[in-house]
DNA sequence: TAAATAGTGTCTCTGAGACATTATATT
DNA sequence: AATATAATGTCTCAGAGACACTATTTA
């Protein structure tokens, strides 16, 4: 640090990448976006870009976060002198909380053919985020479930270094659903039991014991909050409803089968 | 991306900064530089450097690791080829195993005052590593209590925001020790089951039952394996002698006390 | 002999796994 | 009526907490 000259030390171009979740059609779904030049032109990434000199890379995800997601960007900007990191829990408004937290970064020296970028990840849950909205570049946006991305033979190859990028963030989820409430994250207020259980069921890829696996939710003080009312349209009896609690962390664990 | 221009874009300067811990003398000790120019002059810091153009955070990250713990740079420079990232796992030599894993990027815009600085932060731990060893810049360099930093009124206050990194990778550290076998990595090999308790002890500051704790390790397959001899010097019976096993991950985790 | 440490044994209680049962809604 | 889902109950077993006890070494 003490010798920094600009003339010698090369510039770095500093990136966010963010895989923004969520389930659609009983899948685990990621965002991406198809690149509209080169390099990978034509392939899907991960949302993301530069971040500017007056933010932090926090700022910048929740910029992209609210560009990529349809989620009006002046209301956001204005808001963001207030956003309150609480826990890693943004509140865009005081309906929607999307959660959001760094990942990792990811500085391979030839991971962008074009110059040296360090890219700082980002992982962002959300229920029932709208369609995706076509950036100021007018790229191309879909949903994709994660299967298919990480599949043996995958569906599509990701651009860059993204497919790791997807790895690790799919690991995080499925480990932080473990031991956090994260899973209340997953599902629009109010939700069911089972429409909880089902969360489990999608990320881990495993059915968790379904008898065993309201009681634990119900041990835990704090994990879910009962309201008033009852489920609609299934077939069975009507469901009690519940809110996310306020308690973040689980302990002991929720139990994952094998591995 | 798509619409980069160096012209326009302003260059970030990319960072390590190493949480470097060892147990010394019963307490948890990082390693801090003092600063031998501003900003923060004469303050202490963490370890760090500039990232290379040729290298990724990872590899700095070893290099500066070297640099300040008196492993031979050279040595390590020739290996830095073929240095084996097994699941964080870096392995100097044959002899020398030490814990290096990201911990997060700090990215405020105003964190260095003079400059635009994104610092990807890693912690290391290690059993007994060299007395420090001064820089090229022949920078001061000791072994810091964390206690010491993180007290309500702390003995120093560290330059930048190297306090909350500090304090963030302590947390990790507490963590990992819960669901890893990473207390193996604070102890020389070979190591008795005391040795192993007193990491518990120190890291959580806690005492983890002694008993228990024993049936836990040798009950979890993998954590420890017995090598031949006894331990020496202690008042009471000699103690079995282990070595770190193969297994990295624990199922159900250490259980701690209150948080 | 006292004190500290190593190691084993055992009782209790919590919580996870597994399974059974009843009730309530839709088709 | 058949079926799916909601909710509760219960038996078993693994494992954590706590404590007792023996053995071995040094001061």
């Amino acid at each position: 640090m003490e010798n920094y000259n600009p003339k010698e030390y090369p510039p770095f171009a500093v990136t966010v990448d963010l895989g923004i979740f969520t389930i659609r059609d009983g899948q685990l779904q990621v965002l991406l976006v198809e690149r509209g030049g080169p390099p990978f032109e034509g392939s899907w990434a991960l949302p993301g870009g530069f971040v500017n000199p007056s933010e932090s890379a926090e700022e910048a995800a929740v910029r992209e976060l609210a560009e990529e997601t349809g989620i009006n960007f002046n209301v956001l900007n204005n808001i963001r002198a207030r956003i309150i990191f609480d826990k890693d829990q943004v509140k865009v408004d005081d309906k929607k909380k999307v959660h959001l937290e760094q990942l990792k970064t990811y500085s391979s020296p030839d991971r962008d053919p074009r110059m040296r970028v360090v890219s700082v990840a980002f992982v962002a849950l959300a229920a029932e985020l709208p369609d995706p909205v076509a950036g100021d570049d007018a790229r191309n946006a879909r949903w994709w479930p994660v299967e298919d991305l990480l599949a043996e033979v995958p569906e599509i190859e990701l651009a860059f270094d993204h497919s790791e990028i997807v790895k690790d963030a799919l690991e995080r989820v499925r480990s932080k659903l473990e031991y956090t409430t994260l899973a209340t994250q997953f599902v629009k207020e109010p939700f069911t039991l089972s429409d909880l259980w089902r969360v489990y069921k999608i990320v881990w890829g495993e059915e968790p014991h379904l008898q065993n696996f309201r009681r634990k939710v119900l041990s835990i003080d704090g994990f879910v909050e009962q309201v008033d009312g009852f489920s609609e349209g299934n077939t069975g009896p009507k469901a009690k409803l519940y809110k996310a609690g306020n308690t973040k962390e689980i302990q002991p664990a929720m139990m994952r089968m094998k591995r």
